[in-house]
DNA sequence: CGGTAGCTTGACAATACTCAAGCAGCGTGG
DNA sequence: CCACGCTGCTTGAGTATTGTCAAGCTACCG
């Protein structure tokens, strides 16, 4: 059952009965973490991996001049940071954005786990790549979109992902982060996020409020953001 | 000896003597390019990676309106779209930057290898996520650094990277690529791109005339770019 | 009831972009 | 050999976008 959210984002690779029940005894540990917590902390030797259950998860970066970017916000059934089984530590850190609740699976377990089934390795390893694909996804926001447009595309990757998992209702869904967490995550102020945020909703495409978004129109708000949802890889 | 650079970048895990060969083995054709090509197209089923011998390459996507965003820059012994293995194809194009050789290597054959070795697969797998923690160090470039911060930051990138592979005399190296490209990589116009290399030239930063990059004054360079090589994983 | 966190708005400043022009270098074809 | 066109670099002037500083507001918590 842990593995439920992540089996449905992930259909490819199919993975055999087998697969699926050696995946789930891996499963460690539930730990629950408050709001704005730091659950894995840049740059130390990690031993084990942080599935999402429940609740918003950033991975994020503090520039020496005190900005914070955020590099990713992850949904539950996300594996936060399976990239550290390869890698052995994380070269940013990871924090809950609200309360959540995550299970952990030690890094023995995930190596037993590629030496038996070489179909899960290769889910596993594409997982993490779709990570990297919105990771440069991001990139394009930062580098090559305006503040406005920046903001619609957050949105509409965080539809389409939370539709995936049954985290949506009709056209909006629950996003309980603070203006702050989406300048952060877009490379702007809060302040500037705040009157693209208004320009949005005046313009009758999302409307961001209380940690509440509403899609006000649905094909005109993809087209604004240019949103190709093929960055996904949900086919 | 086709892996050479490759191996040379990647240290971890260490590779048996077994494995090295079997690796050698896949090497498949070998292509040039010229300047410019495009390598891989975005969103077109693939069957085979492409591991650079010489010269640079580009990650890239091209914006509705025109702009070009460089995902990421790659230099010799990378495996270009070794993420095209489990992913079936790219998000995103990729393109020689100056003329290049590239070795191919069949999916079929990359399957075999993983079949056959745990640790190859470690390695092959912790490649695409270096390439990732790479990503991520951009989305902090274009999100949370001034213009001429991340001009410094990618040639201290450029500056390592190339030093690991030999690449470098002393405190320059040879990188023959256009404003424009250094533009696109860091979400800037060629214009601004300009006056910001003539700002650290001037501050005896890095001097970039002719695609030959002098690295002027490295401690200083390194403080005043908050450059951190610990996302390279070099160790 | 005071304090804090988050949202909102205004006025102003800094940063980066656009448009435009001129120049240098290089390869090609007459 | 020269003339031409092309690509890339450089600089200036004006504009647009985004950031900074400041203040007031609300809601919620202790």
């Amino acid at each position: 059952m842990v593995m439920r959210l992540f089996l449905q984002t992930h259909r490819k690779p199919v993975l055999s009965d087998d697969d699926i029940a050696s995946l789930e005894a891996a499963a460690g540990k539930t730990v629950d973490y408050a709001a704005k917590r730091v659950i894995v902390r840049e740059n130390v030797p990690l031993t084990q991996c942080t599935l999402l259950m429940s609740g918003f998860v950033e991975r994020f970066k503090d520039t020496p001049d005190g900005r914070r970017q955020i590099l990713a916000i992850h949904v539950p059934g996300d594996f936060v940071d399976l990239h550290s089984y390869p890698l052995k530590r994380l070269e940013h850190s990871v924090a809950a954005l609200t309360p959540v609740t995550v299970v952990n699976f030690p890094h023995a377990d995930i190596r037993a786990l590629t030496a038996k089934s070489a179909t899960l390795t290769e889910l596993l390893w594409r997982s993490t790549l779709i990570d990297a694909a919105i990771n440069r996804e991001w990139i394009v926001s930062v580098g090559a979109r305006g503040a406005s447009v920046r903001l619609a595309h957050l949105m509409c990757e965080m539809f389409v992902r939370l539709e995936r998992i049954g985290l949506t209702r009709g056209e909006e869904f629950d996003f309980p982060v603070t203006q702050i967490d989406l300048a952060d995550a877009t490379g702007l102020t809060a302040v500037h996020a705040n009157r693209m945020l208004r320009q949005l909703r005046e313009r009758g495409l999302v409307e961001f409020r209380q940690g509440l978004v509403k899609i006000l129109d649905w094909p005109a708000l993809k087209d604004f953001a240019g949103f190709d949802p093929r960055y996904l890889f949900l086919d």
